[in-house]
DNA sequence: CAGCCTTTGAAGCGC
DNA sequence: GCGCTTCAAAGGCTG
């Protein structure tokens, strides 16, 4: 399994936070590997890459060598030059004139413009090493590697052999939810451009997005591997938020991942070049933040179309136009990154596929998170906000408006006209979601009466981590019409009805008031009982699905359980979801 | 094949 | 300030 050690290099400066991360061997071995692959292009016979990397292993690091694991390196000057480019380029994009460090996954990109050595090799000066700050977890087939169109740099996929570890997820790798489409092909990295040259024909090209951030190779169905849902957040791992994982390579704002430092991110200090250019909506990097979907790329996935524009170097007009087509994501709410992080365990423990359905489960567990649980993704949330808004300083939530193809509101307000008002009272008509086959779907019938009880007691119970309070949250009655008959008040009760009404603008600085909310929590639970109202004689939603299957064991949970009913109880909430199956 | 479903939260808009 | 609307993810389903 991988390990986790601190501190990768000690001469990486604003990268001491990262994480070197060493499979012990294996990875570094797979790493060699990849740049193995690279010997296809340049026939290196010295590969300063495969020595670093095999010399890797050796108590000495490159990192602590620098230049001078090469025998032939001579001068102090030189290694000063390393050391200088090191935190240059540490800060300026992550590339490398020299191999990057050990345990530091990176990709080798050949600079033909560069010259070679009277061998024949590459001159150390030749090459661009694109450090990936988080290690590889694993690297893909050998088959992948050399595949003959991954021979040659030019062409390196969006499958370069980047794995995710199952079990290893990023902290952030929630917040990479702007798909895979994020890496258009498009867009030019204007300050990288004359670190690449195209292999054959020398010619400065556009690097491929993925010699410029290894972060979004995954494949969609790379993306839901399983994983322990909380893993990367539990405290026992003693991992800040923001610290770099195990596993992620996916980070959402791979320009970021490359030059802001962790304690940064953490911070919520960015430096001044992590600002983007408000122009085009890019990183200085030039990689474009996942966020950043064009149409035109969704609709055609194919590389082909990557592009006239990109290699040719008409900038002008043809670059506006298709940055006008880019289209910057929301930042992911709490719940998204709940969802985003917990989606795969719900689909292995309910073997449901449809997202309705599994959004309705995650729903429910979502409320009976604890506070603290809850308080984490609210972190993640803000932090992802704080990003966004960061490299997208003039972006708007209104930009988006309309970008989606027009729902049929007008027709379920037709419906509405025809009939059944009480459902059209709402949005969202409290008709059950029941898919088919749900093997997870509880014993809705015979424990219908759960849903008397309050369907997320913890809810009731656990203030929320304080998120901002938000229209959601005090439109709640309308939300009730969609939940479980007795379903508890709003964990957040609306801080202008709790406490200081401007935390509803940080849910960070929410989270550190709770205390004052909490107090005053019992009300609102006392609220519930008179909350039997018209709105929950309303037909009972999805939620006839058995809250131990929608809600994780809880300590809570088992409380209210045992005093609403004792024969559940006696068994462990796991085994009655298991039983289920 | 576009849109729906379903969840919560954030944000924008109109009143 | 409140209520409503839209969008964010996801993938099967539907017309």
């Amino acid at each position: 399994m991988p390990q986790l050690n601190g501190g990768g290099g000690d001469d990486l400066g604003a990268n001491d936070e990262l994480i070197s991360f060493k499979d012990e061997g294996e990875q570094e071995e797979k790493t060699s590997e990849h740049v193995s692959a690279e010997r296809d292009l340049d026939d290196v016979k010295s590969s300063l890459v495969n020595e670093s990397e095999n010399n890797s292993s050796s108590s000495d690091s490159e990192a602590e060598r620098g230049p001078h694991s090469r025998p032939d390196s001579e001068s102090y000057e030189r290694q000063r030059e390393y050391f200088a480019e090191v935190l240059r380029r540490q800060q300026d994009g992550g590339l490398f004139k020299t191999p990057p460090y050990p345990g530091y996954p990176f990709l080798m990109i050949p600079d033909l413009g560069g010259s070679y050595l009277s061998n024949g090799s590459l001159s150390p000066g030749a090459r661009t090493y694109l450090q990936m700050k988080w290690p590889l977890l694993d690297v893909p087939s050998t088959a992948a590697l050399k595949d003959p169109g991954s021979s040659s740099l030019g062409p390196l996929s969006n499958k370069v052999p980047v794995v995710q570890h199952p079990h290893h997820m990023h902290p952030l790798t929630p917040l990479v939810t702007y798909g895979n489409e994020h890496f258009s092909p498009g867009t030019p990295p204007a300050h990288l451009s004359p670190e690449i040259l195209d292999p054959k024909t020398g010619i400065p090209r556009t690097p491929h997005p993925a010699e410029l951030s290894p972060y979004y190779p995954l494949s969609p169905g790379h993306v839901g591997q399983i994983h322990h849902p909380l893993g990367w957040l539990v405290p026992q791992q003693a991992q800040p938020m923001y610290s770099i994982p195990a596993g992620g390579f996916r980070h959402p704002y791979p320009a970021l991942a490359m030059n802001a430092s962790v304690s940064s991110l953490v911070s919520g200090r960015f430096p001044a070049h992590v600002v983007p250019h408000p122009a085009h909506g890019l990183h200085q990097t030039g990689i474009p933040h996942p966020a950043i979907v064009s149409p035109v790329i969704k609709q055609e996935p194919g590389a082909g179309r990557i592009s006239p524009t990109a290699h040719s170097k008409s900038p002008g007009p043809v670059k506006k136009e298709e940055e006008k087509k880019l289209h910057i994501k929301k930042p992911l709410n709490a719940f998204m990154l709940y969802m985003k992080e917990m989606r795969a365990t719900v689909v292995a423990e309910c073997t449901l596929k449809e997202s309705a359905a599994i959004n309705q489960i995650l729903g429910r567990r979502w409320h009976s998170l604890s506070r603290e649980e809850q308080a984490k993704y609210y972190e993640l949330a803000r932090k992802e906000r704080q990003l966004h808004s960061q490299l997208y300083p003039g972006w708007s939530a209104r930009d988006n408006y309309g970008k989606r193809k027009k729902r049929k509101r007008d027709g379920k307000q037709g419906d509405c006209t025809s009939g059944d008002n009480f459902l059209c009272q709402t949005k969202k008509p409290c008709i059950p979601y029941r898919p088919p086959e749900k093997v997870c779907d509880s014993p809705s019938s015979s424990h219908g009466s759960m849903l008397d009880s309050p369907a997320t007691p913890s809810a009731a119970l656990a203030s929320p981590a304080a998120p901002a309070a938000t229209h959601s949250e005090q439109a709640q009655p309308l939300s009730l019409t969609t939940k479980p008959e007795g379903r508890a008040p709003p964990r957040f009760p609306p801080p202008s009805k709790v406490s200081a009404p401007t935390i509803k603008s940080s849910p960070a600085s929410s989270a550190s008031g709770s205390n004052s909310s909490q107090s005053n929590i019992s009300p609102h639970i006392s609220s519930t009982g008179s909350q039997t109202t018209p709105l929950l004689s309303r037909p009972i939603p999805y939620t006839s699905l058995s809250p131990s299957i929608l809600s994780p064991p809880n300590p809570i949970h088992k409380l209210t359980l045992h005093s609403h009913h004792a024969l559940l109880q006696s068994q462990p909430l796991s085994l009655v979801t298991k039983s289920t199956n």
